[in-house]
DNA sequence: TCTTGACTTAGACTTAGGTCCAAGGTTTAA
DNA sequence: TTAAACCTTGGACCTAAGTCTAAGTCAAGA
């Protein structure tokens, strides 16, 4: 599969795959005898799971160095399990943060309403 | 109430509060005959509210259009409460979308866990 | 009065995570 | 075989959201 297709498959620039497997997101992905990369449905795999795990707010950096105790085998599984420990931890705790952040929000847009249909008063001590 | 106080109160740098106030997340606030910043309880409620929303995600682009319309009294109301909404359903898929990272992460360190105990093997194919 | 520490500003710098560009090589349909 | 549409690279550039620096002002204690 070219660039564009994956590109186009997972809505992601090609620049951004390029990227990606630039800083260790992904590992080396084959090439054909131009030159021109040839993703494989391993390479599509990983291009998911970082899609993924991008968007939920991981760090490249510590993608990357998942994603290179991964390719050196068992021997790393422990570490491995470590990080996402760490990573679905400090996912949990932002999204109870975020939580918090959108029961304010209805409560705000709650009272909006209320003034909105004269129920209610907008006191200057509510921002 | 100082800069100094006010950075600790909240854990945030007293240049981010300096900042915060330049780009309009925060109304001007009041300063002693020497110049020095002196918040008042209604600053601080900003900077709290503020912090939340930020820690949240929003950006400071739409706080600032928020808080500049809270300046302006009641005739924006209608207008505030849209960009609440707005910023609640963002939040909100992005919190499902976190969900489904975090079940995700979940669902692999239970399948390492049964690596670590012998139970079961790794395949190449899961990253 | 002097020193110390906190405050002020404008503006340069930093970091993460891409995005864009130029110059050139490759592939494919006509 | 040649034009169009693709691909490659290195490196410059961009944006958001701060963070840091320099040079100066101010307030309080010794």
């Amino acid at each position: 599969m070219t660039i564009k297709d994956v590109a186009e498959k997972y809505d992601l620039s090609q620049d951004t795959l390029r990227y990606y497997e630039k800083v260790g997101l992904i590992p080396k992905v084959n090439r054909t005898s131009g030159g021109v990369r040839d993703y494989t449905d391993q390479d599509l795999a990983n291009v998911e799971f970082v899609k993924c795990m991008r968007q939920a707010g991981l760090s490249i950096e510590v993608l990357a160095r998942y994603i290179s105790l991964s390719q050196k085998g068992d021997s790393t599984v422990l570490e491995r399990r470590q990080i996402l420990i760490d990573e679905r931890d400090r996912l949990k705790m932002r999204m109870e943060e975020m939580q918090e952040t959108l029961d304010r929000l209805n409560f705000k847009i709650t009272n909006y309403d209320r003034v909105l249909r004269g129920e209610a008063r907008l006191k200057r001590e509510d921002i």
